[in-house]
DNA sequence: GAGACGATCAGCT
DNA sequence: GCTGATCGTCTCT
């Protein structure tokens, strides 16, 4: 049920991507479980990639966390207001990372509700990576925790999306990526309420 | 020590 | 569609 930790040693980032579409991602936090399917994500493919914060080898006290082994969360405020996460992958120095932008709640909808403020019907209140983060109570505090932990883990509940649900188009909010930013590196379920806006499917 | 800006969101028009 | 909110991180001095 929960995934291992070899799951995120794949070297290929972006099928990783592609294949986390479908998965439950599980916080705990006191005594409060929520959880969501992932219906949305980018892949940031280490240092080759100009929108990667980790791009050119760039080794800085914030992007320390990437170059971790596969299998920890990084979390980063951006805007100044929204924490964003991503699953670190790969081996050891290898900087590629998969930011989750859309979760469909599943577990604990009332505390999800309360923490975003809006009802579950609304696809806003899990659509975006910042809201998505807020909708499962995810912060800085979480950043370089394992995935295996007990405060945040993935579980496959064999949701399996056929190539037909699944849409590809280029990533978002990073223009200053130059060629980068046309990739298809980015995933997510067609038609699906919690999938944040640009391009939806 | 200061200045610029970002893997964004929600609310209003 | 437009725009204000809001602060950690990085770069340069």
């Amino acid at each position: 049920m929960k995934l291992k930790s070899e799951y995120y040693l794949n070297e290929d980032v972006v099928a990783l991507a592609k294949d986390l579409l479908g998965k439950v991602l599980y916080t705990k936090i006191g005594d409060e479980i929520t959880a969501g399917i992932i219906v949305e994500t980018e892949a940031y493919f280490g240092v080759k990639d100009k929108a990667s914060h980790a791009y050119g080898g760039r080794r800085t006290n914030r992007t320390e966390t990437m170059y971790a082994k596969g299998g920890i969360a990084y979390v980063y405020l951006c805007y100044g207001m929204h924490h964003l996460f991503n699953i670190v992958t790969a081996a050891e120095n290898e900087p590629h990372a998969v930011l989750i932008r859309g979760i469909e709640p599943l577990v604990g909808i009332d505390i999800i509700e309360a923490r975003r403020k809006m009802p579950v019907t609304k696809g806003a209140i899990a659509a975006g990576p910042g809201s998505a983060a807020k909708a499962l109570g995810i912060d800085k505090g979480f950043n370089a925790k394992h995935l295996e932990g007990n405060e945040i883990w993935v579980e496959d509940h064999k949701i399996r999306y056929g190539d037909d649900e699944i849409a590809a188009s280029p990533r978002v909010g990073i223009a200053y990526a130059q060629e980068h930013a046309l990739l298809p590196w980015r995933f997510f379920v067609k038609g699906n309420k919690y999938v944040s806006k640009p391009n939806k499917g």
